[in-house]
DNA sequence: AAATGAGCCAACCGCCTACTA
DNA sequence: TTAGTAGGCGGTTGGCTCATT
């Protein structure tokens, strides 16, 4: 496959640039350092938009495709990552009740999310559930149980884990409160420690330890110089304010996998505490309700 | 310690729509 | 008006990590 870029429309780029380019095999797979740097500085003086052309222009041998999705999903500056919160789970029950798999119509009402995240959650949490329970995911039962049962649920813990302000101090002498940017360790970016390896820490400030090479051994954060415009903990830190004007005003962050995303609390979950023990979804409550919809149809 | 399986997520694929000449 | 192209979107897959055996 050749780089065709039909694009007549390209402007700024040299046009004997672009022959040159069109001649070289199209890079696939994960992004390298040096591409991410490549984009992001383009984007920074060019903007976004004409990819086929910005591709091309900003020396980068990928699809334009590949670029706009490297862009909209990772390298964008108002990217979240981590942890959902149990506000942004809920919204994408009530929304994907409403509109199904809208991915990008639900990711607009989530700010900072992307489709993708919100495709992937869908698809490991919530359908990992239904085929648990042997049954569809678009199932009137299952879609019951959802609205009647977990929504509800959700809810309450959120009104709960308000309630858990008042116990700030406490939290805050947790491990992910760092460097005064909370939401920044609800964030599963791994940076390298000396050792070469790093550490992360999820929304429950327990820690695990990754690879730093992020998996693809061409790169890794270690390597980066202090440059606030290029470290992704810099995005983290800038979307606090946002995440707080979006988000009711809850210490979520530091909960939030309570709602559909049980697996890995630990004991400083105070749902542990009043008796949910949530490690599966699915309770007794859950199962008897689930027959009751069964028994119903 | 090695093998295996499951979970997760980044990236690709293909279709569809909107836009431009 | 129409053909060609780019961009957007949802579905799917490949590969990495971690837990379990």
């Amino acid at each position: 496959m050749v780089v065709v870029d039909g694009n007549s429309r390209s402007g700024s780029c040299d046009s004997k640039e672009l022959r040159e380019e069109d001649n070289l095999e199209l890079r696939r797979g994960p992004w390298t350092f040096e591409e991410d740097l490549k984009l992001m500085n383009y984007i920074a003086n060019h903007g976004e938009g004409r990819w086929n052309s910005l591709a091309s222009c900003a020396g980068l041998n990928r699809t334009g495709k590949s670029c706009r999705l490297r862009w909209l999903n990772y390298l964008r500056p108002d990217v979240r990552r981590g942890n959902l919160t149990l506000e942004e789970q809920l919204m994408i029950l009530e929304l994907h009740s409403r509109w199904g798999n809208r991915w990008s119509k639900i990711a607009q009402h989530l700010p900072g999310r992307t489709d993708n995240e919100i495709k992937n959650y869908w698809r490991t949490r919530v359908q990992k559930h239904a085929k648990q329970l042997k049954c569809d995911v678009n199932s009137k039962q299952f879609k019951d149980t959802m609205r009647y049962l977990w929504m509800p649920r959700l809810i309450e813990r959120i009104q709960a884990t308000s309630s858990l302000n008042a116990t700030a101090s406490q939290v805050s002498s947790l491990p992910y409160d760092y460097d005064g940017a909370q939401m920044i360790m609800t964030s599963t970016t791994n940076y390298s420690t000396p050792d070469n390896s790093s550490t992360s820490y999820d929304s429950f400030g327990t820690s695990t330890q990754v690879s730093s090479d992020l998996g693809v051994g061409e790169y890794n954060y270690n390597n980066i110089p202090i440059n606030h415009n290029l470290n992704p903990d810099y995005y983290q830190v800038n979307q606090v304010g946002n995440y707080q004007d979006f988000s009711v005003s809850t210490p979520s962050g530091y909960y939030g996998n309570q709602g559909l995303d049980f697996q890995e609390q630990n004991n400083t979950n105070p749902w542990l505490h009043s008796g949910d023990t949530s490690d599966n979804l699915w309770n007794v409550e859950d199962i008897w309700f689930f027959q009751q919809q069964l028994n119903g149809m």
